[in-house]
DNA sequence: AAACTATCTGTACGAATGTCCAGTAATCTA
DNA sequence: TAGATTACTGGACATTCGTACAGATAGTTT
């Protein structure tokens, strides 16, 4: 059995520690003061170790970006599960996703932000970026009921998440429960088909 | 005269110089990329010229975000004065600016997000980003007329033009404007007063 | 127990980096 | 013309970086 291999196991654990570190050190220094060395102290372990999980600087950001896009992602599931036994409407998720993303998040946050910039330059991790972006604007979508609407609201919530992170401003709960239900008033009241029929999802742009 | 000194002129068209290279290096590579080496490369000057000009490192990238904002500014003050003349909507300037700095502008664009994104953990930027992001709030409350509507529109078509850069899409100008106009449309209908009144600008979050 | 394998580490090396400094050349001032 | 000022340059130095590699350690398999 591979799973329960106990070198294995405990590997799989440092390398996880690893990829916290190296989101704890971008969010205190920036994307530049990641280093192999860094990290290795962040994290507790010796240099070479980073280099053993991960061969090159690259693979480690790459990975990194994917661990905080995975745990992203599942907090969406989670807010889709609430959202299911009704309740719950798209300005209470979006809302508390952005208090969350702007609040005891922030750090996290802002390390996905720069992240995510790095893969512009990088088109081997564009996969990652479109997956999780796809998964937000279906979510969206679910509420709205319209593709191009969707990706609008995520557009525009999104902006002022990063527009708050780059101005160093920290909004009030109410700040943002009043942009999201400014946001979603419009696009709710516009919307086409409020049921949720077998999406075509259309590839242009 | 200080201001005809041949040395002095010189010094400052050379200075302007470096600057332009750095943008185009950032443009390149991404602000890692950003060396002193580098940017005198791409400048054509000798290594230690740009030290010279700006001291240290930092202080050559901060220059770099003025000069960016500045040239923003600029465009932007060529935008009122348009607007001013009549026959021009909010939704023309927007539309007309995402679409240039999505298209013929990305790369400056891009570099002016990476140095925005360093700018939030060198508190000495913040005061540069204040102003431009203040200058584009009042233009925009220049036509809707109320500063909560105007921060929520730029904040939406910052996020939709940063989105696209991240997601390295590039939209058509049909897609630009239809999301322009359904932004600008349902802030417009809100608005509470179209008269330029003297705005008191609140100074809350 | 013995062979094997996966994880981890100390150490090292060439390359690149930020920054300094002693000069040189061009221009202005008196 | 003589001196002062400004822009610019080549070269150097200490530091940090990514990465490789041989060996040590510990868990697994036979």
């Amino acid at each position: 059995m591979i799973a329960t291999d106990g070198r294995r196991v405990r590997g799989e654990a440092s390398r996880q520690a690893i990829l916290d570190a190296a989101v704890r050190v971008i969010a205190a220094g920036g994307l530049s003061s990641v280093t192999h060395r860094t990290v290795a102290a962040e994290a507790g372990v010796s240099t070479a170790s980073t280099t053993y999980h991960f061969a090159t600087l690259d693979d480690l950001l790459q990975a990194t970006l994917s661990s905080l896009s995975a745990t992203g992602v599942a907090r969406l599931a989670q807010a889709v599960e609430l959202s299911e036994s009704g309740a719950f409407t798209l300005a209470d998720a979006a809302t508390t996703f952005l208090i969350e993303e702007l609040g005891p998040n922030r750090d996290a946050f802002i390390a996905n932000l720069e992240l995510q910039f790095a893969s512009v330059r990088r088109p081997a991790w564009s996969t990652v970026m479109t997956n999780t972006y796809d998964g937000f604007v279906e979510l969206i979508e679910h509420y709205v009921g319209d593709e191009h609407a969707a990706r609008a609201i995520f557009s525009a919530a999104f902006g002022f998440a990063v527009h708050h992170v780059i101005q160093d401003s920290h909004p009030t709960d109410a700040t943002c429960r009043r942009f999201v239900e400014d946001l979603v008033a419009h696009y709710d009241v516009a919307k086409p088909n409020r049921s949720r029929s077998r999406r075509t999802r259309s590839s242009k742009r």
